[in-house]
RNA sequence: UCCCCGGUAGCUCAAUAGGCAGAGCGGUUGGCUGUUAACCAAUAGGUUGGCGGUUCGAGUCCGUCCCGGGGAGCCA
């Protein structure tokens, strides 16, 4: 008997086939009972009528429990009652295993409960359905970028120096030396796209940090584009692209995820494009005016990213930050040498910024005394430094967060959900 | 790191003013021919997060520690 999976059932109707699963629910009635099968890709309803006790069939039934796996055989029958429109009538049930008593049950939990068993609660039905979509994002950012001639270049996790303080970097032993848990690959990808010219990384990232918001990850995934010979606009330009390609895709390809998330889908059909534009200048008197209590030269806080959020229905754009507060190889703009030719986007719905990117320096001496200036150890940038001897170039590239984006896709409120196994600040297990 | 909240049965929660620790779900047993978190009946299930204190008596009050949750800050 045919081996199938519940996504592909409509093709079998009528026909005699082999599901491989686990136990979803199960209930009985005296004379019919019903198993929800669930295989992976979807959940199935299997039905047996009667009474007889001397058939295998019934004494199987009666043994399972929650979540045992199972194989069960049978035809494939169109039923306006089941959900999906699709249920089995049961031949035969094989027992693979019967599992002990579950943890959890279809009822209500608390978050902490679920996070202690979050190995299992990825077999619950949002759960499945969140990383359905996150499957979806990565696909998409993949093929966005390799269907436009980038190259994937891998960058190392682990790394000799700080790129930045030292406070947020994860420290380790690589054999007699420090190293670090990298937090970015842009400047392994600077030294990439001077070789090949348009390159992206995707990876994980990892912070140090003791943020605990709903929004923050301490690992977290990561893909950066890095273009030579690309300013701000052109950067600008690619990460519009990205997004409009994701949102689309996903909108195409898990609509019934994104249903039983029950995400309204009109927010994220109303992203268009063009996003609106705004430089830092801009945009803290309109803030002000909003109530923030942020002055000038202030980075955004939670309040100034909820203003954001509220302004557009597209991501909303802020470019010429300060200099001062934004990373040391971010290239200054020429007319007016306080402001760094970065680039934050923003969702919209609250869900924060979403992309970080800009120009990088591309001077020699400038370079070396940003580094100077921000108290960088030379030594530790040599090479970094060598990419602005050796046919240096203006170029960009930004960073964009996966989670944040499921996040945003999936309309749920906190990051936790869009990763496996998240990293919390407390939380490590399992 | 700071502020706020919480920890009682496997889970979700009750327990007047300090006075016998309970219910629903889940488990088990039985019943029921269309259930979707079924329903009906019965039944088992407890070191009230740890340590110390106040009291005739502490789940409840006090101290302290641990573990979580929400928010702030931090955050290419």
């Amino acid at each position: 008997m045919k081996w199938v999976y519940v996504e592909d059932i409509a093709a079998y109707k009528d026909q005699d086939v082999e599901i491989r699963g686990w136990v979803y629910n199960k209930t009985s009635m005296g004379k019919v009972r019903f198993i929800l099968v669930r295989d992976g890709t979807g959940i199935i309803q299997a039905t047996a009528f009667g009474k007889d006790e001397a058939n295998p069939l019934f004494a199987r039934f009666d043994a399972l429990t929650q979540e045992s796996s199972l194989i069960v055989r049978g035809r494939v029958r169109e039923d306006k009652r089941a959900p999906g429109g699709y249920e089995l009538s049961l031949a035969e049930i094989e027992i693979v295993q019967i599992a002990q008593e579950y943890p959890s049950s279809p009822k209500e939990h608390t978050t902490p409960f679920l996070m202690e068993h979050r190995h299992l609660w990825l077999r619950s039905r949002k759960q499945h359905a969140v990383l359905q979509v996150r499957a979806e994002v990565i696909r998409a950012i993949r093929n966005f970028f390799d269907d436009r001639g980038f190259r994937l270049m891998d960058t190392p996790i682990l790394t000799p120096s700080a790129c930045e303080g030292t406070t947020t970097l994860f420290e380790t032993k690589y054999f007699d030396q420090a190293a670090y848990l990298s937090q970015s690959g842009q400047l392994y990808n600077e030294a990439t796209a001077a070789a090949f010219g348009k390159v992206y990384c995707f990876g994980p990232a990892f912070r140090a940090e003791k943020s605990k918001t709903r929004r923050h990850l301490i690992e977290f995934w990561m893909v950066e584009p890095e273009v030579a010979f690309a300013d701000l606009d052109d950067t600008i330009a690619l990460g519009t692209d990205l997004i409009l390609f994701i949102i689309e895709r996903v909108l195409s390809r898990r609509r019934a995820d994104l249903e039983a998330l029950e995400r309204d889908t009109k927010p994220l059909e109303a992203v268009a494009g063009p996003f609106p534009r705004y430089t830092y200048d801009d945009i803290v008197p309109k803030l002000q005016e909003k109530g923030s209590a942020m002055k000038y030269g202030d980075d955004f806080g939670a309040p100034e990213e909820t203003i954001l959020s509220g302004l557009s229905a597209d991501p909303v754009l802020i470019t010429h930050f300060p200099a001062a507060i934004k990373a040391f190889y971010m290239q200054p703009d020429a007319a007016r040498p306080d402001l760094a030719l970065g680039v934050d986007f923003m969702a919209p719905e609250g869900y924060g910024e979403i992309i970080g990117g800009g120009q990088r320096i591309h001077d020699l001496e400038l370079l070396e005394r940003r580094i100077r200036e921000s108290n960088l150890p030379r030594e530790a940038y040599q090479w970094y430094i060598d990419l602005r001897k050796y046919g240096s170039c203006p170029h960009s590239g930004f960073g964009l967060g996966v989670e944040r984006v499921v996040s945003w896709m999936c309309g749920i409120k906190h990051i936790r959900e869009t990763i496996p196994f998240p990293r919390l600040l407390y939380r490590i297990y399992p």
